[in-house]
DNA sequence: ATGAAAGCGCTAACAT
DNA sequence: ATGTTAGCGCTTTCAT
């Protein structure tokens, strides 16, 4: 039986406007019964219950966090990120695991939307003008996706492709593979825009390969049409699918980067960890949780700011990209920085 | 604006009570009236407001997952499967993070008390007194750790080490360190129990070091003391700490496994991409979040069922343990399986 | 500065 | 089978 707010009156013989007011306006209370109210709540272990405040303030201090698949090594900084973010600001985290599936998605910002304050859609694959129609339900900042009039954290995969791409070509590359990613994903479609734009711009060739569900295994089932388009260079959706694709070239005898130079996204821990270190193009999740806690909190202040963050991605040239067939230039990044020093090629955003 | 059950109420021509019992004891509303409900509230996008529901009934439909650190690789399979299990029976997640700080994680149980129908306290540091105390004033169902009266669910480690320092005996290793993990953690002093009567049964040498953090940085910042003791093999308390002795012993030209030999525990994903593969003990993470799930929820039905459910373990041979110095034992299991085929030693609980 | 009263959205006896 | 009433724990006018 947890002490309710009525325990407190009585005990403090005060009225339970009192002691509601010593915990939600403490100003407007004499510092005596304050003080004495305190004293009994502490003593009785009391705590305002939130979800009766909830009904009647329409604020929960809750948050929900919607991601497409927990396990998957780039989320759990992020969500990391985002409870330690909420609970500084005194809100707690509903975490929910979509499976990339897009009807799970909605079913949960639904499931939720009466319990929370707003709702942090991380990745989704829903329809734009779903997520728009969800938005109005119940608030909603979307992370990883960019959608008109939404407010978003975004992370600068474009860049990122941009300068994996660059690397390549600059490496002697002349024909690359993209990995795609899942249907439905912004971030891939970002990156497929950008390293086309930028393979062009090199009068490199690029062979998209795709779209594949975005795990270590998607990456390995692909190994085989790697080999087969005869490319020299991948660039791959995330470091789990590039991790997956070393692995399956590996056991056909394709050596890497000797054959075939893999370039990741994401820079998740297993990166630096396996051999070769994979080249990677790093992208802020951690900062991206907080960034995003941060606009759904103060979305309450000033009302409609829509505003769209959009975080800085690095390349982090490692061990998984090496020389191409054709001449290589010396402006480029990748062959300043030494590669077994986890360079760090960073460029500001335009 | 979201619908309450009154609009469904007007809308439908009935009183609030009908509509209410349409959604929670459909069998006592005439099923006319009910479809009629039942339509009106599909057209009007109601969906009961669970606080207001638990404020009434006590029952909230949410549970609490308190971990110790959401990025440790062991966690994220754990919580996808709870949430999952959770989700299928129709309950939300709360998660929290403790940073392994036996401080926060008091303060988050008691936080998240009121707004969950139970608590899910994964790894604690807290003492057993504090975690009684906390199970009177929330269900509680402690994961890693064993409390007399308290429903748990444990992952049988001891085996796991006992396999594990049996299989480095059996490899011919006579001086085996342990790096233990962090202080306060049920799950390390069971390790330690374990390989300690393992190794006197072997009459072999064990040197136990720590406690120290359960991270890379963690088992890196060991290693020159692992070296110092001149011990030929090491237990580390998870793969996590492994992976990081692995490269502070590469880093000063210890070989792993020609010089020493390695075990981790958890065999989280990153334990089969590194090289060498790490030979660890497998434990059932996701296992333990349904089992968990499961017991918090049964506790409804039949009270006071304080079940402990106790997992098995297994011991994967990989490639980071090889040979000892002295004599080895054909018996050994792990000469039997390649370790080159991720070969797998399980034995049944007695 | 404090008390009285109404009500947030809902369920649960109790009537009918 | 449905309506009536009270009230879960709390905040918030409105009085005093």
């Amino acid at each position: 039986m947890p002490a309710t707010i009525r325990d407190v009156a009585r005990e403090s013989g005060v009225h339970i406007s009192t002691v509601s007011r010593t915990f939600s306006a403490p100003h407007l209370v004499n510092a005596e019964t304050r003080s004495r109210v305190l004293a009994c709540a502490e003593m009785l272990g009391y705590r305002p219950n939130r979800a009766a405040r909830a009904l009647i303030t329409g604020r929960t201090y809750n948050i929900g966090l919607i991601v497409a698949d927990i396990a998957n090594p780039f989320f759990p900084p992020l969500i990391k990120a985002a409870e330690s973010q909420a609970r500084q600001r005194d809100h707690h985290i509903f975490i929910a695991d979509t499976n990339e599936d897009a009807t799970v998605e909605e079913e949960l910002v639904r499931a939720l939307a009466k319990q929370v304050d707003g709702v942090l859609l991380c990745s989704p694959r829903m329809s734009n003008s779903l997520i728009e129609q969800l938005s109005r339900e119940v608030p909603l900042v979307v992370v990883n996706r960019q959608i008109p009039g939404l407010p978003a954290v975004v992370m600068d995969v474009a860049q990122g492709a941009r300068l994996a791409v660059e690397h390549l070509t600059g490496l002697g590359h002349t024909e690359i593979a993209l990995v795609a990613g899942p249907r439905g994903s912004w971030t891939s479609r970002e990156i497929r825009r950008s390293a086309v734009a930028a393979a062009r711009a090199a009068g490199t060739e690029l062979t998209v390969i795709g779209p594949n569900p975005p795990t270590e295994d998607g990456g390995m089932a692909v190994a085989e049409q790697v080999i087969r388009t005869g490319v020299t260079a991948v660039l791959a959706y995330n470091d789990l699918m590039a991790i997956g694709l070393i692995e399956g070239l590996q056991s056909r005898d394709v050596r890497v980067p000797r054959d075939v130079s893999v370039v990741g996204i994401d820079d998740i821990t297993l990166s630096r960890l396996i051999r070769p270190k994979l080249t990677t193009v790093a992208t802020p999740a951690a900062a991206a949780g907080r960034a995003a806690v941060d606009m759904l909190l103060a979305h309450g202040d000033d009302r409609r700011t829509t505003a769209q963050v959009n975080l800085q991605t690095e390349l982090v040239i490692r061990d998984s990209t090496g020389q191409g067939p054709g001449p290589h230039s010396p402006a480029d990044p990748g062959n300043v920085i030494a590669p077994a020093l986890d360079g760090v090629a960073s460029y500001a955003k335009e």
